[in-house]
DNA sequence: AGGCGTCTGTAACCTATGTTACAGAAATCA
DNA sequence: TGATTTCTGTAACATAGGTTACAGACGCCT
């Protein structure tokens, strides 16, 4: 759980800024580009962000904030993955999100005067973050229209998503998300051959379930001929039902 | 379901609002007033948002909106109570929150370019509704930066909240529900004598179990003498007891 | 005071999911 | 290639909470 923070771009100005550190500030703002929310903004603007900012690199499986944890930044995820997760006394998991670089933390929180994190942040591999002080980038935020209403988007989407998600766990039985994350893959990926883009462990995890529970559900739905697999394959028999049940019934 | 819309207020300029109508307006700018997200709004301001909206009246149990329909508009509750709710096919339900006017709802999903209702809203007593349309109320947030901010900090909260009962709702059983519900009020009404804000059957629904199963929880938690049971009126025998349970084990 | 709707306690029974444990398969690493 | 780690199937058993049903208590209306 180690946390090596270094406030490597603290110096306003270019006198001592060495031709590698420029070199990986111009990364970070190539990276930051590919950002929606920084979709339009300029280079020079994006810049200042990320001098404002302070790099902190993790190794993998390392504890990044904690639920609950006081939250007066801005947190970008600049290079690797991670995942939010809510975790209880009892150390049952929830993983509520599943993060890759680009990818923009914390986005919705930071307007409110007690604002908290909402999930444990931990790292999957080796990962880079850029944080920005959050009052620095409210300025930045009212100082350019175009990034306001695209932060504003973010954050409206981000509220969005956890609201999905909420009801997809509460609302929801195990027979039913499983149906209704096949619907999903099969949608994106046009066919009734889907493949899955996590391994059943990590599934289970999104869940919020137990991975045996997670298993019996696909055995069965394979015992009944409504799916059939085979490793990460998972051939859609029947559509129709799997359709139905994940919505109705 | 009735739902009786009426555009009272489409006409700008005045030569045609009666005295009635003038009434019922200030009337209104009054109420919007003692919403935080209008604390230091100009009272011109405040009369071009009330003009621009359009006012929806229910009566009790009615269903004012649905989850996932489209939410174009801005909602205010102007007078009434109503609930938040996740409904399930099931007809399984969960009470995300019990709004009192003067409120504010959807307040979080409008920048969104797909915004929908995060939950059905769905009337307790008779109600009166105000709807804005979105687009004229962030052209009004744009012009004013206090207006702004205090709006920008109520959707930071609306998703703390969201997320809080996120967690209670998934990470936490129903005891651990019970003694954080008794744990809140205590500290609310500061004394370990409390009075229930509201009936065991609504509890149950904001916790998304069974009465029954509630109704089992009190009665055991009486039964090892950790409380005792009078009408509302709960006294908290053993409140060390009743405080970590909620968090800890 | 009587009547009606809502709230509450209680009980028997059911079911989905958790718990634990182990062994085989697959992926990754060295 | 073999060694390790991670993933997966499987099974026996435990438990929290759901389901249904009924009766008594409470509050409110007229």
């Amino acid at each position: 759980m180690k946390q090596e923070a270094c406030p490597i771009y603290g110096i306003r100005g270019g006198h001592d800024i060495t031709g590698e550190k420029i070199l990986r500030l111009e990364k970070f703002i190539e990276i930051l580009k590919d950002c929606d929310v920084f979709a339009d903004v300029s280079h020079d603007l994006l810049r200042d962000i990320v001098i404002s900012g302070r790099i902190e690199k993790y190794s993998s499986k390392e504890l990044v904030r904690r639920r609950g944890q006081n939250c007066d930044e801005l947190l970008f995820l600049l290079q690797g993955e991670a995942v939010g997760l809510f975790v209880n006394s009892e150390g049952q998991v929830l993983q509520i999100d599943h993060m890759v670089a680009p990818k923009l933390l914390a986005s919705a929180v930071i307007f409110s005067s007690e604002a908290k994190y909402p999930v444990d942040v931990e790292t999957i591999t080796e990962s880079v973050f850029l944080s920005i002080d959050k009052d620095t980038f409210i300025d930045f935020l009212m100082q350019d229209k175009d990034l306001l209403r695209n932060y504003l988007r973010h954050v409206s989407d981000a509220f969005l998503f956890i609201t999905d998600k909420f009801y997809e766990i509460s609302m929801k039985n195990l027979v039913q998300k499983v149906c209704s994350y096949l619907t999903k893959l099969s949608q994106e990926q046009k066919t009734v051959e889907v493949t899955m883009d996590m391994t059943k462990e990590e599934l289970a995890r999104e869940f919020g379930v137990t991975r045996p529970a997670l298993s019996r559900v696909f055995l069965e739905l394979e015992k009944l001929g409504i799916i059939q697999m085979k490793g990460k394959k998972v051939n859609i028999k029947n559509h129709r039902y799997i359709r139905d049940y994940a919505e109705f019934h």
